[in-house]
RNA sequence: GGGCGCAUAGCUCAGUUGGUUAGAGCAACCGGUUUACAUCCGGUAGGUCCGCGGUUCGAGUCCGUGUGCGCCCA
């Protein structure tokens, strides 16, 4: 790992480097193709140098004004336990979206990173670690030793992450950077533990938990994953005392059968009811218990009589409770059978069940085995089987905390998006259990409880304050000791968006940037992180921690498998921005998805936008060179011509467009209708017809250069969201060279000092002239690829010069003021383009075409093949029937009455064009005969 | 068992208050070296919008139902 530090300095000096060419360079020096790797870095350590990152108005700042509403978000932290990933690829981008937007529209914007110590999976790592490099265990190494061990793995790891994190252009502010363990969120954690406790909201006790005998400790519900997998189900005989009699009994783990304290069956059940009240003999053991009815048991499921183990199946456990039986724990802490087992003590748990089994087919108990697929719990984290075990944990009661939680979102304070997620959210809240919060770790937050002599419990934020309290409980000083369990990392993260800010200290960014804006996470973390956020947000601070939620998909493999490590399917962020740069990868996975929808990523999307990166590169590239051969100066004034006011029309519907799609969350269509308009539209039409209107010079030349300067500009702003080292770094060249010219080429409220605080565009009300210019502009399109068309289908070279007449009584002089235009992008000589309004006869030797009002005759005489024409206008025209039968047909019908005004003159509208393109085309074809 | 989602061109996916000719990228095919870009340009082909029923003047879009796939919870 190089230093931070020294990496730095060297990057700075190449940034000053290029910095200080940029002003030297002319379009000729920028190269051919954008290259990202001499950019990405260089540019964002300016901008973080210049402070860029940091919010305005601070409240540390002297004229702070704390009426002015911030935009704050809280990074998920990152687990410090390796490499980043795809989603916290997207997690970045998507937040850094909506940062960078409400930077540029001026709103006060924080956005707090982190990183998060992950206490089962870093602890499962550091373990791994100093076993394969020193060959030894966290028990042999010991607590202390071990703890330190871990910070050392934090401090290399976080490292690494931040740089990660930084590569993916991440406008955070490093300077409020925190860690979940850091001595302010520790603090939090003790703080939020202590109140809970002494509320009464955390408890102590013994109760069935989930048991991961591979980790030794225990986990949430949540951790727990449930596998269908292939197994059997046993059916036995369950022998009742001093009888012949047995009630047949079905289970899929026959080892649990060493802990049985009952026998259910349904109370209505006919087939059993006999046997209720009586008393059962466990096979091999021997050992008495009643048989019960209870209304839980299914009576078409296996047998419909059921075995009951409260201490070690979650159902049995409540049926125990309700009928007060007996529980036994019969296997240790790793998952063996213990002294209850009987001859199986000592066994593993699966060898234990292969010889009960065999045990009970020899004492002829067995009545049959089948086929079953289980549900089998597994690991969250290493994936092994868990068991139910009776175990003495903390819990956190949950129900005085759900509600709140549950009524913010009821209320609308909190808004999740997308919607649907709101039925999960509440779903799970309404079935919500206590929660298991203590983890016999040792890397994590340790439980702020230390035992007296006689076991009395002293919460208190540290050590010295249990004395106190066990002083005034005992009377004198004592010996204490602290509870050895580490707290569940997610109850710290649950306190991550004020905790970062400083609570349970009431700061100054607390008080200003609490609460927070947008949580943005995946949704496969709504339960574990984002319902705690907001339960022990409002808990804590009496006020939802975010307005908003916002939930983005998983990434999946192309195949739209999950990625995973197993099935070596995982694409790494870092290797494809090394290959492809990071705003082909951002624009990737911004636009490749709808909120809440998974993506599956494919290597194809990313070339394609690494393509779009490269267009803008070049497009730049042209605007800068015509902005160089046009004049600074001109001594008339020129009208817009048609191509400028279309684009700066479309110009502004993209942005207002944009702009409502953002507010909206709609990240992915904006990001497309930008990538559309820029290429299709700005590059593919406008440039083109620019590069016309600067050869003209003079005054055209400078206008011309104003709608580029001014379409450019606010298309990289726009673009910023998404592309923000090429938008940045081509808006700085761009600058550059408007600054050089004319006075009029800047925007109107200047140059910035930096794209990343440009403001945002505002899209100006259209003033009524737009309609008609975007569809004259259509029509001169169409003009021009009905002249494509044909010369491709005749195979007519590009660079043959061809001739056309143009005819239309309505658009003869709007054509007319584009003729050069239409010259230049169909292949027409201008010298041989005629425009009328009408004329006498079809020219001779040519093939016809229409467009619309337009009537098109190519002099192409040597092409002309008359049965060719034929079928091809009569194509046409067969076409432009069936859409006039279509819409008098329609026009007949209710709709007319019906529909509003607006829909049906569209439709009439169109009806007329068709109906006048029947004509042409039918006066093309009277010609040829 | 309960809940949610998805099904649109060969592939991957857009299509958000229902508006009448359904789009993109990639792949395919034809053709292109004029000084922004071959990471490009021009063009072509390709769709019963999963099936069925309903609401409506009008349905890819709303409702019901079926099928297939995926996810979450029990």
């Amino acid at each position: 790992m190089v230093p931070r530090k020294v990496s730095l300095f060297v990057l700075r000096m190449r940034g000053c480097f290029i910095l200080t060419m940029r002003h030297n360079m002319t379009e000729q020096s920028l190269p051919k193709n954008y290259d990202f790797s001499s950019t990405e870095e260089r540019l964002y350590d300016w901008w973080e140098e210049q402070g860029y990152f940091k919010p305005t108005n601070d409240p540390k700042d002297e004229d702070h004004d704390p009426s002015i509403k911030p935009f704050v978000i809280s990074m998920p932290p990152p687990n410090i336990t390796g490499r980043l990933h795809m989603g916290h690829a997207i997690t970045t981008f998507t937040e850094d979206l909506m940062i960078r937007y409400n930077r540029m529209k001026g709103v006060p914007t924080l956005w707090v990173p982190g990183t998060d110590h992950a206490s089962i999976a870093t602890q499962l790592q550091v373990e791994k670690h100093i076993l394969h490099t020193e060959e030894i265990t966290r028990e042999e190494m010991g607590r202390e030793e071990f703890l330190r061990r871990s910070w050392e793995w934090r401090e290399e790891y976080g490292r690494m992450i931040v740089e990660q994190t930084r590569r993916l252009g991440a406008s955070c502010d490093w300077e409020r950077e925190r860690f979940t363990m850091d001595a302010g969120l520790s603090k939090a954690v003790n703080e939020a533990f202590v109140r809970l406790y002494e509320k009464g909201l955390i408890y102590r006790g013994p109760r069935l938990i989930n048991w991961s005998p591979g980790l030794k400790t225990a986990v949430s519900d949540l951790e727990v994953e449930y596998s269908e997998e292939p197994g059997k189900m046993y059916h036995f005989k369950y022998m009742l005392k001093d009888s012949e009699d047995f009630i047949p009994v079905a289970t899929t783990r026959p080892e649990t059968i060493l802990g049985d304290t009952a026998v259910a069956v349904h109370p209505d059940d006919e087939r059993y009811a006999e046997f209720v009240g009586k008393t059962a003999l466990v096979p091999i053991l021997n050992r008495e218990i009643p048989v019960i009815a209870d209304e839980y048991v299914d009576r078409e499921f296996g047998t419909g009589a059921l075995k009951i183990t409260p201490g070690h199946d979650p159902n049995d456990y409540e049926i125990g409770a309700r009928h007060k039986l007996h529980t036994i724990s019969i296997m240790d802490e790793e998952a063996n059978i213990n002294e209850h087992g009987g001859p199986y003590e000592g066994m593993e748990r699966f060898a234990a069940r292969e010889k009960m089994w065999t045990d009970m087919y020899n004492a002829e108990l067995v009545i049959k085995e089948e086929p079953h697929t289980l549900n089998v719990p597994r690991a969250q984290r290493g994936g092994e089987i868990i068991e139910p075990m009776i175990s003495t944990q903390w819990f956190m009661k949950i129900q005085p905390l759900a509600d709140p939680a549950m009524e913010a979102v009821h209320s609308g304070q909190i808004k999740i998006v997308p919607e649907r997620f709101t039925k999960t959210y509440f779903h799970w809240l309404e079935n919500i259990q206590d929660w298991c919060i203590s983890r016999q770790l040792w890397w994590g937050h340790r439980i702020p409880v230390w035992y007296g002599p006689d076991g009395t419990q002293f919460c208190a934020h540290d050590e010295a304050e249990a004395q106190e309290k066990a002083k005034a409980h005992f009377g004198d000083a004592v010996e204490l000791v602290q509870d050895p369990d580490a707290l569940d990392t997610w109850f710290s993260s649950g306190l991550w968006p004020f905790s970062t800010l400083g609570w349970p200290d009431e700061t100054p960014d607390l008080n200003y940037f609490y609460p927070t804006a947008v949580m943005e996470t995946g949704y496969d973390i709504l339960f574990f992180w984002v319902v705690r956020m907001i339960m022990l947000g409002l808990e804590f601070t009496g006020e939802i921690p975010f307005d908003t939620v916002y939930l983005h998909g998983l990434i999946r493999a192309e195949d739209g498998r999950k990625m995973s490590k197993t099935l070596d399917n995982v694409v790494d962020p870092l290797s494809l921005m090394d290959e492809y740069g990071t705003d082909a990868l951002r624009f990737t996975l911004l636009t490749g998805s709808t909120p809440g929808n998974d993506m599956n990523l494919s290597v194809e999307k990313i070339e394609a936008n690494r393509n779009f990166a490269n267009k803008i590169w070049n497009a730049g590239r042209l605007v800068l060179s015509l902005l160089e051969r046009a004049p600074k100066e001109a001594n008339e004034d020129a009208e817009w011509t048609l191509a400028d006011s279309w684009i700066y029309a479309r110009c502004n519907q993209v942005t207002g467009d944009v702009s409502r799609l953002i507010d909206r969350y709609q990240f992915g269509e904006a990001g497309r209708q930008i990538y559309d308009f820029f290429w299709n539209e700005f590059a593919d039409w406008y440039l083109e017809i620019a590069k016309l209107q600067v050869t003209e010079g003079g005054a055209r030349a400078l206008k011309t250069t104003q709608v580029l300067v001014r379409v450019m500009d606010t298309s990289l702003r726009l673009l910023h969201l998404y592309t923000p080292f090429i938008s940045e770094e081509m808006w700085g060249h761009l600058k550059t060279a408007a600054q050089a010219g004319h006075a009029s080429l800047a925007p109107t409220q200047g140059w910035e000092d930096a794209l990343i605080i440009a403001q945002w565009p505002q899209a100006e009300e259209e003033q009524g002239w737009e309609a008609d210019t975007i569809h004259d502009f259509e029509l001169l399109r169409e003009v021009v690829r009905s002249i494509r068309n044909l010369r491709a289908e005749k195979d007519v070279k590009h660079s043959q010069k061809i001739g056309a007449t143009l005819v239309s009584a309505e658009a003869a002089e709007m054509l007319e003021g584009q003729a050069a235009s239409i010259a230049a992008l169909a292949g027409v000589a201008p010298d041989s383009l005629h425009i009328k309004s009408s004329i006498e006869a079809k020219p001779e030797g040519s093939i016809a075409l229409v467009a619309g009002p337009v009537e098109i005759y190519l002099p192409l005489a040597e092409l002309v093949d008359a049965a060719e024409e034929r079928s091809r206008l009569e194509k046409d025209l067969a076409e432009t029937r069936s859409h006039i039968q279509r819409l008098e047909k329609l026009l007949g019908s209710d709709f007319a009455k019906k529909a509003p005004a607006q829909v049906v003159e569209k439709e009439q509208a169109k009806l007329l064009d068709y109906k006048e393109t029947a004509q042409r085309i039918q006066a093309q074809l009277d010609d040829l005969k």
